[in-house]
DNA sequence: CTTGGACGATATGTCAGACATAATAACGCG
DNA sequence: CGCGTTATTATGTCTGACATATCGTCCAAG
């Protein structure tokens, strides 16, 4: 997607490793993004990479080039090189979100997190796509809702055209921001379908819901949009809840966020 | 910011100009996003941008991997550079957006796609950190807000302080995802002020609305400071009206966006 | 005339070694 | 003991070379 480590396109995470700088950027980023560093100061040194990777310096500082535009570390001249603080990282950017995901469990907070804001945009999307989608983009939409019911029994076949149909909805709302927001939602839906095939059935359940969504866009109503969508983000919170435990709240205790509830309007008041 | 050319603090545009490589990265990465080079294909070669900089090879390659590691470019071996198409792009990338708000006049188009985000996402940060504020993360809010009272007279000074009252605002979300869009309001935020500072007068009007944010975060309100945020943005969006045209509708037509109407209702339901 | 394979040209990918620069750490002098 | 000077060290930059994957071209076979 970026040239990068994260040419894994779908669901296959280890493949990775394309060229020197990729790899040396993909285990790196993976490591600052695990917390192997501290917040600031000194991951290795580039002729430490060298010898590690056996790589040469050029390639090493290609990498660096890599991290440093994704916010996860910044190079000095003699102080040498720093992992950056978590509110640094490109939260947003495919590569450390795939990087952040992989961790053999991510933690439960973040999984959250990625929901809360899921339950923010993709609602709002939703509703921006019933009002702007064209002929083109509608049957974008419409052709992953296909092959998600054509894959309803299969929850790794599912996995890719669920990840099309968001990010179609994302494409339909005529947005350029908006659909910036497909590296986030591809990401997090990786990780959930992940986590849904090793512990729950088939996806079908789920289906109508997604049904529920494109009629709402097909009608062109947006406030029906947002709620559909609304009620499939709390269906996928009740998973994760069930898989990985309860919402964390604050440093503990306080709670916030997508679940229950269909809670219904839109997303901004049109004119 | 990511130890690259937005090292442009706050609403500062000139200086920028670090490092070779970054200083490449901001040329070319400006003149991607602004269109200068067709969908696909065809950068500038290597030892072309050498000669075009006077700099080596090896740093106009690390500018590349700043640029590829942004989605605006993508290199394969004998084929060339090539620049990638929008929908590629990393549009929530600090660089990205100030790269393409910065091009003289940025389209309106994509002002009113900020804006219509941001109605999107700041309301809600708003409603969580109504929820999720601590003594410190609040502490900071109310900083921000009482340096901007200090600077209503001016738009100038006022900028900087507004800018940090809506980060302030992301940090107390306590959503590592919601920080990251910090980066999005500060672009947005230095265009808008920068803007209002040539057509409008004093930025006082503002002020109360910020109030009405903070005072609602404060007593934790969620609702309450979901309605103040969107209040608060409508006038945001009716000043850019103002100054650059009305907002442009889909390939021209239908219109959709934050404007008038304040509507009240919560981000997300609490559980 | 079309089809297929061989070959050369070319732009990126990688490497090794050198020097420049700045910031830190160590030293030594007053 | 404080402070300026010097050494050290990691990143920044440059050079020139070779490796590698394609894309175009051209020629020969069908």
């Amino acid at each position: 997607m970026t040239d990068m480590p994260s040419s894994r396109r779908n669901g296959r995470s280890p493949p990775a490793a394309v060229d020197g700088a990729g790899r040396i950027a993909d285990e790196l980023g993976s490591a600052i993004v695990a917390g192997l560093y501290q917040p600031h100061e000194l991951v290795p040194g580039e002729l430490a990479l060298c010898r590690r990777f056996g790589a040469s310096r050029t390639v090493v500082r290609e990498a660096f080039k890599l991290l440093s535009a994704k916010g996860l570390i910044a190079s000095r001249k003699r102080s040498g090189t720093r992992a950056r603080p978590r509110e640094a990282w490109h939260m947003l950017d495919a590569d450390v979100l795939a990087w952040r995901l992989r961790n053999g469990q991510a933690e439960p907070k973040f999984l959250f997190d990625l929901l809360h804001v899921r339950a923010v945009v993709e609602p709002a999307a939703a509703a921006m796509a019933a009002r702007s989608h064209t002929p083109e983009t509608l049957k974008s939409i419409e052709a992953a809702f296909a092959e998600m019911e054509r894959a309803a029994h299969d929850p790794v076949l599912f996995a890719d055209p669920d990840i099309r149909f968001h990010k179609a909805i994302l494409a339909a709302t005529d947005n350029d921001v908006m659909v910036a927001f497909g590296a986030l939602t591809e990401a997090a839906l990786g990780v959930f379908v992940r986590a849904a095939s090793r512990h729950a059935g088939a996806p079908a359940p789920s289906v109508p819901l997604h049904r529920a969504v494109l009629a709402a866009i097909q009608r062109r109503d947006a406030e029906g949009a947002h709620a559909a969508m609304m009620a499939l983000l709390s269906r996928t919170a009740r998973n994760v809840e069930r898989n990985v435990g309860p919402a964390p709240g604050r440093n503990k205790g306080r709670d916030n966020g997508p679940s229950r509830r269909g809670s219904r309007r839109s997303a901004k008041p049109s004119k």
